[in-house]
DNA sequence: TTTTGAGTTGTTCGA
DNA sequence: GTCGAACAACTCAAA
């Protein structure tokens, strides 16, 4: 079911991706994977017709878009009828699931976590696909080809199952035992990188962690609760899908955020890769040259856009969304959140990434830079990361910094006072 | 109802 | 160079 209302949105990357992925899983199935497009409140209807089908299956979806695309199609399937049925979801607890002694849903990750790993799950089946029943496209259903790959700058991870799988498999047998010390580390490559996979539901949380399970290590424990920030993040947009476009937290509708001509001009700049910090530029090219971003850097170009920039959040979210392969709504909305402080469980207002020092710190040896800046190769080790010192000034081509980040830090500090004096 | 302990991801400063 | 405390007060969650 491909809907129109979602690819839009989706950009390049991801609809690139999941015309791969499909293309795969029908490759899997034997090529009888039958692609439909359209409004799913009138196709899935017809294709249940067709069919003669009494129950239409699907995962349920917590976003806000999906959960009023499904109530439209679970309305018009009762219309002729018949029965939409949610089985599962993409996550180990369904959103909603977990919730405080009180009721209300949690506000703070860690009492989710631990809730969240008491309500339990179960470990997935094995399933044969050889074993299932299949039937034939139904006559009178107009199938839709599998879209083609687009045009597209960006280098995009393997898709389908196996791929996933095999990734998987990869990390468990090494970068899993050093994930709690690697996972901040851009140069190495410490990171699973199933976020893609879990994204299009090439692989589920469940599976994961029960393969888990047998790792009693702190590093898995590590990647156990990065697993319950997903689900935490998609239990607080299904709480306040409001959320996905503005502060979770309405204080900070007092925040004074740039927006004019010159916050134009440092947008552009962010974006393109170019404002003379080079570990934000190293991010946001590996953005464009991927379709990715190593998370530790996603927090470092957010924080500059939100506590250097004085830009909108939102702007730095919309951008993700449309660049990055694995974007995902509730991630990454409230992981913006997260780093501008409107969000639940937010970073506390006084903290803020200095882009150096966490350049220095999480690329020790400035590799992770030039890999993607190639104005700044020719700098050795760790000096890249002030290339204004350089014996000989900056290298030709790179830009000097856009903003000198002692003053913005204390202005950033400075606007967070209105929020609080706007709280009070 | 009241109380209590705790809270992803940082930086700076002084000992 | 390393370490701990301060940053600032607030809200959450559970006893």
């Amino acid at each position: 079911m491909l809907d129109p209302a979602l690819l839009r949105p989706a950009g390049p990357a991801r609809r690139t991706y999941l015309a791969r992925s499909l293309r795969r899983l029908d490759a899997a199935l034997g090529g009888r994977l039958l692609v439909v497009r359209g409004d799913p409140a009138r196709v899935v209807p017809e294709v249940a017709a067709a069919a003669g089908a009494a129950t239409v299956h699907v995962a349920a979806d917590f976003g806000p878009y999906g959960v009023r695309r499904d109530r439209a199609v679970e309305e018009a399937l009762a219309g002729t009828g018949r029965t939409l049925v949610r089985t599962g979801s993409p996550y180990a607890v369904a959103p909603g699931r977990v919730r405080t002694a009180a009721g209300p849903p949690y506000r703070v990750f860690t009492p989710f976590r631990r809730a969240w790993a008491e309500h339990g799950w179960r470990a997935p089946a094995a399933t044969d696909a050889g074993t299932l029943r299949w039937c034939a496209a139904p006559d009178g259903v107009r199938a839709a080809a599998i879209p083609g790959d687009e045009d597209l700058a960006a280098d995009l991870p393997a898709a389908g199952e196996h791929a996933a799988l095999a990734r998987w498999r990869e990390f468990l047998d090494g970068p899993v035992h050093r994930y709690g010390d690697n996972r901040d580390r851009p140069d190495l490559g410490g990171t699973s990188r199933m976020s893609v996979h879990l994204k299009f539901g090439e692989v589920h949380p469940r599976t994961l962690l029960a393969d888990l399970a047998s790792h009693r290590s702190e590093a898995a424990e590590t990647y156990r609760s990065e697993l319950a920030w997903r689900e935490f993040y998609a239990d607080v947009l299904h709480a306040d899908p409001e959320s996905a476009r503005r502060n979770h937290n309405r204080a900070f509708d007092a925040l004074p955020v740039e927006t004019g001509p010159r916050a134009r001009g440092l947008f552009a700049a962010w974006q393109a890769g170019r404002t003379g910090f080079p570990v934000v530029d190293a991010g946001m090219r590996e953005l464009r040259a991927h379709a990715w971003m190593h998370n530790r850097v996603r927090m470092i170009v957010a924080s500059f856009l939100v506590k250097d920039l004085h830009l909108p959040w939102w702007w730095g979210a919309r951008h993700f969304m449309r660049l990055l392969v694995d974007g995902d709504l509730a991630s990454n909305q409230h992981g913006w959140q997260w780093t501008a402080g409107s969000g639940t469980d937010a970073a506390p207002y006084f903290r803020v990434f200095d882009p150096v020092a966490q350049g220095e710190r999480f690329d020790p040896d400035g590799d992770y830079v030039r890999r993607f800046v190639p104005e700044l190769r020719a700098v050795p080790g760790r000096a890249v990361h002030r290339p204004w010192e350089l014996p000989g000034g900056p290298p030709a081509g790179y830009p000097a910094p856009v903003v000198d980040h002692g003053a913005e830090r204390r202005d950033a500090l400075a606007r967070y006072e209105v929020v609080k004096a706007a709280r009070a």
